[in-house]
This record gives structure tokens, C-alpha cells and sequence, in this order.
DNA sequence: TCAAAAGTGTTTCCCCTACACCCATGG
DNA sequence: CCATGGGTGTAGGGGAAACACTTTTGA
């Protein structure tokens, strides 16, 4: 307690600041399997490794409205802040993890070729910093959100087949699963619409489309999910 | 992905930084209620208001050392980070909740009396900045882990009765329990040891003294929760 | 002997799991 | 008519929830 008193009397004018970074673990499902966004680093320290997109937080701007203004599922994962974790000085991260649909991939995939690169979750290459930790820990909260909410249609364009969310569901959770079963619970979530379309030109029987149930979605996101930058 | 990379070249000693804190929500309970602790604020912003202890973080601290020699269960809750959550200048806090047995309580009583008070969680005043929130948030995450942790040990004092447990879940999850379910539930967990004592001079049947069994507590502290600071 | 909390089992219900066949289409 | 994935129901097992009485002590 005297420790917490004399730290609330701290002028933070009087001394250095740490820096803080915004990192963000994005997730998209490609070819049957999952990917990370990963950027080549340019410049010491770690160069010429790879590293988790994210910058450095500036005094008024709120990161992720510059990094995405895509509609796209994020959320916070855990801040580090180890004083060595970063050699040149006192870096606190405040790390996210983002589901982006396959069928906005283009946007991530337009810059600079040799610089960013989708890698599969299960190869990863050395990574910067520790940034690989970040990366366990979003996988890891990433298959326990699937268990538990429904953050998987995320990963799928707007509409889909049921067959379609179940691939993401097994490949996240890299398990095969029974198709009623799935089946029998997402439907026990009311949280799809059936749009009465549905896929044909396919050598088997049509599937049908369906799309997240708007106002179901809302819900969720007002349950807890709160962004503070 | 732009603006990333934009960022990624971003000098951090040609930037104001924002300021970092560590802020935190310590729960314990009293007379069968639980309590936060809350300290007055002596200075602007939000004089005379009531805040959750914390304080700025230095370039080599680690404020959960700091603040906690003590051994007690921590967990990081939110970062919080909105630019005008606090007036001075841009605060980004880390929050975190503690839980604080009943035993180690004076500890913390032990201050400057009129500025140091548990108050009820179901009663709290005015709170600096967006304490508020943070509070609301610390007691449904703390609800949540109940329900599939071992967390509510961490408020009682090292030996403890069935029914006293009970009562802690009762208290924070706001509901009665059966007594017989939730026993069978604790026990089925293996996380309790037999002390072979008994509290006696009771007006009624002697009730038995366990423990928690520290070679689970161990497994229970390494799944995953992370101390960055 | 009374009051007060400790301690103790069984039944019911629901949810999760396992499991196999017919359907609709394009080629 | 054949190949391919789409689509559907039911039975069994396991864990959670409901529920009431006996035991042990101090006064």
C-alpha cells in the first residue's frame, strides 16, 4: 500500500515513459488452413526477421481505427511488458487478435510482396521479439473463443454454407467433428438466416447459403467486448 | 497495411509518448459481502473522488512487484486506452484485479485512515476516470472465473471450512448454492487436502479444516495466466 | 434436550456424443 | 446412372440439478 501512495503522487513529466505498441495477430483461414499476417522487418532490432504487424502508439490516434477500418472481428488479447523484451528501451505491447474473411484477403495481400506474408500457424518462422509467444497466445484463446462464441463466421465471407463453417471450426480446432452434431448446435444458436439462396454448379446436391443473423450479432458484441484505444 | 508499415518506420524518440499505468481492482471479503478497495484522491484530475489504487510505470519497475510482495492471486484484466480517459494528457492503464484472503486484510487497512476504505461492490461511490468501468468489468470476469476456476480459495485464509467456501462462491456469484452439489463439485476437483483439524467451541457440529492442496495450485498457476511486468 | 450448522446419496433431466443412410445435382 | 458432398434423427451415457434427513457439538 505505501508503495501504491507514493506511485500515485508521481509526476510523469519528471521521467522517461515507456513506449507503447499496438500488435495485432490477424487471422485468415487460406486453402484449408491457418494463416498469420506476418511482415519482414526492415531494420534492427530482429532485422530481417519476421514480426506481427503493429506500430507504436501515438498521443491522440487510435490505432485500430487507422489499422482497420475494415469491419473485421478484433479483439484484445493481453498487454506485455517485461522491461527486456524489447532491446532498445521500454516497449509495452498491447496485443490484439483479428479474423479477417477470406474474402477480403486482397487487402492484406496488396502490398509490397517480398515484405508480408500469410504463414501457416502450424510453421512459423523465428520470429521478432516475442512475438511468437503472442502468437501461441492468441491461437490458443482463438480455439477456446470458438468453443464458447460464435467468432468463427468471422472468417467466412457474408454468405455461406454450413459445410463451409465447419471447415473453419476443424481446422482452427484441428480435429475433425461429427456433421449433425455441428449441425444440431449452431442451429440451437439461432444466430443464422437462411437466405434462401443457395450454391448451385456443384457436382453434388445444392447447399444452402446462410449469413450471420444481424441482430443476434450485436449481442455478442455487446457482451464484454469492449474497445478502448 | 499501409498505415502499418507507415508505422513500423515510426521513431519513438521523436514522439510524445502516452503515459502508462497499472491500475488495480483487489477484491476481498468482509462481513459476507465483497469488498473493493478504494483510495481518495488528494490532487486533480478528480479530487476528492475515489479511484482504484495504481500508479505510473516506471522504465525498470515492475509494478506488480511493487505492489504485491504479498502472495496473492493477480490476473490481468484490460487495457484500457481511449485518448480522453484521462484529462491531463494521454493514460494508458493496465488494469488487473487481485484477490486479498480476509486473513492478510490489515495489510492493507494499515493506511492513513480517511483515505483507504473497502467499500461494498454492490454500493460503490463516484469513481475517478472510467474506474467505474473497470470495476464492473473486474467483477464479471471474477464471476466467470469462479465458474471454472479454483479462484475463490484465493479469499479465505489457508485453512478453511466447506461452508465458508460456499459462502465465498454465494457472495460473488450473488445466488444460493446446494450444499450437497457444490461439496461434490469441490471434491471432485482433487484440490482439497484434509487438515485433520476441526474448528471447535462452535455452537453446532464441529465443521473440518481443509487446505488447498499446493501441488494442484501449482498446475493451476502455469495454465496460462502471465505476469508481463 | 434444544438450537444450529455439518455432513451425506439418490433420482431425474438434459445435453453431448456416437452413429448410417437417403437426396439433389452436374457430368 | 454415377459420383459427390448435402442433409437428416435417434438412442445411450455422463454430468449437473433437485431434493431431506441425520449427526455433532455447546449451552
Amino acid at each position: 500500500m505505501e508503495d501504491k501512495n507514493e506511485l500515485k503522487n508521481y509526476d510523469p513529466s519528471k521521467y522517461e515513459r515507456p513506449s507503447v505498441t499496438v500488435d495485432i495477430v490477424i487471422f485468415t483461414i487460406i486453402d484449408n488452413d491457418l494463416k498469420v499476417l506476418l511482415i519482414k522487418r526492415k531494420s534492427p532490432p530482429y532485422q530481417d526477421f519476421w514480426a506481427i504487424p503493429g506500430g507504436f502508439v501515438k498521443m491522440d490516434e487510435s490505432l485500430e481505427e487507422a489499422a482497420f477500418r475494415e469491419d473485421v472481428y478484433l479483439e484484445q488479447l493481453y498487454s506485455f511488458g517485461k522491461p527486456d523484451r524489447d532491446p532498445r528501451t521500454r516497449v509495452i505491447t498491447v496485443s490484439y487478435f483479428a479474423l479477417v474473411s477470406s474474402e477480403k484477403l486482397e487487402l492484406y495481400a496488396s502490398t509490397d510482396a517480398d515484405e508480408v506474408k500469410w504463414y501457416s500457424a502450424k510453421d512459423l518462422p523465428l520470429l521478432a521479439f516475442d512475438h511468437g509467444n503472442i502468437i501461441d497466445y492468441a491461437i490458443t484463446r482463438l480455439r477456446y473463443k470458438l468453443e464458447y462464441t460464435t467468432a468463427g463466421f468471422q472468417l467466412l465471407p457474408e454468405e455461406f454454407t454450413l459445410s463451409e463453417l465447419q471447415r473453419v471450426y476443424e481446422i482452427i480446432l484441428d480435429k475433425t467433428l461429427d456433421k449433425r452434431n455441428f449441425r444440431k448446435k449452431i442451429m440451437s444458436l439461432n444466430i443464422l438466416e437462411d437466405t434462401g439462396k443457395k450454391i448451385m454448379k456443384t457436382l453434388h446436391r445444392p447447399a444452402r447459403l446462410y449469413r450471420f443473423s444481424s441482430e443476434k450479432f450485436l449481442k455478442l458484441k455487446d457482451s464484454g467486448i469492449i474497445f478502448p484505444f
